[in-house]
DNA sequence: CCGTAAGGCTACCGGTGAGTAGGTAGCCCG
DNA sequence: CGGGCTACCTACTCACCGGTAGCCTTACGG
């Protein structure tokens, strides 16, 4: 029985707002991720999300808007992500652990949202690019913490309270980093990625605890 | 001498080609720097340098090619002054640490250079990022072929073969994330940061060539 | 002092893409 | 069955900006 029914194009389907707006946000963090904010167009947009251009604007508002609101529930997202693997009564080691993990594993299976919050968030002037890096300080200082508390565990508060900030900011650019990388080599799972890091750093952070410091020779 | 004419609007200089193109370039990495390539336009690029439009057009080509070429010069400046600090015939870890002392020296110094190299090469769609990104792999297999050198000298080639490029970019990664963090906080020598790099991650490296491995407790 | 080339400018064109006006089609309720 | 509301579209406007045509101005060699 052929389809009687013609239906040129398929459309007309009046979902619900609800259902479109998931639909033209998740079109807009695919096209933004790959094209990058300025780059991308409404119109590619309107059609990734098969919806009109003006449904975007009523729902959504204006590029900008759109832009925000596709960062926020990208953001959100992640940071659900990496909070629901870690347990705040563990010790600064483990926890730090857990959250590489889940980080790592978002990123696999989310590779568009961290694309567009990691490389294009940053292209845009003004608002945006300051929430990311408000964001990307928390996570440096919650990190920063966690290394000052392994620290002082250990007796050498004062210390680590210098050095701390600027070992966080590393870390975490080391764990971005590692995360793009690891993009290329989907082989490596997210817990052999964590454990280089853990091992790369902690160890080597460690060392620094106990006494132990590289020096230029001669 | 009767040559004390006014001359109203300080211009109408007639430099030569040279220099206009090298305050058309100074120009161009600066507003580039500041606002990414596409929120930039050739119309501020040319107040900026102090020269009208077309100038840049006869000069140095399209938006894109004027791009291409600040990005090309700024390159350049980075390798040569990381070369200059870096003696071929150290051992592995020295060399890690002149580069890496450089690199911040560079860093501090050009501000603008390493920003559009870092954060704004790669937010144009096309040739430049690919070049960037290759210029960056080059860094990563350099200081991957280091930490491979490390390793097999102290006998555990395979295992740093494996993890090796890793372990590289997630220490690339940490530098350039060091370097962002230390633009906010100039007061950190060059010396400061790089010693901070070497001991969190060669420390840990080393500990790791020794057979020392953190592990998840329990 | 004239020719010519190089330095330099003003004033415009045209494509692109964000944002909108205004209309149509299906659904619900009296 | 008709009024009205919501989902949805086509087709347009308009500003901005990359790029250019064409002209003026100074330096200099013969």
């Amino acid at each position: 029985m052929p389809d009687e029914d013609q239906r040129p194009p398929e459309r007309a389907r009046r979902l619900p707002r609800a259902v479109r707006e998931r639909q033209i946000l998740d079109a807009a963090v695919r096209v933004f991720s790959q094209h990058g904010y300025h780059s991308a167009s409404m119109d590619e947009i309107s059609e990734v999300a098969g919806v009109s251009k003006p449904m975007i604007y009523t729902y959504l508002g204006s590029k900008e808007d759109l832009f925000g609101k596709s960062i926020q529930r990208e953001a959100t997202r992640l940071l659900e992500a990496i909070q629901a693997g870690v347990q705040p009564d563990l010790p600064p080691d483990m926890q730090l652990w857990h959250g590489l993990r889940s980080f790592y594993r978002f990123v696999a299976e989310y590779r568009e949202s961290w694309t567009v919050l990691h490389r294009q968030a940053l292209t845009v002037g003004g608002g945006f690019a300051a929430e990311i890096t408000a964001m990307r300080t928390r996570a440096i200082e919650l990190v920063a913490a966690l290394v000052v508390a392994a620290g002082t565990r250990k007796g050498l508060g004062e210390q680590t309270e210098f050095s701390g900030p600027g070992l966080a900011a590393a870390l975490v650019g080391a764990a971005e980093s590692l995360a793009d990388w690891a993009l290329d080599h989907p082989e490596i799972s997210d817990g052999v990625l964590a454990s280089w890091l853990m091992n790369l750093v902690w160890l080597g952070f460690n060392d620094l605890v106990e006494g132990q410091v590289w020096k230029p020779s001669e």
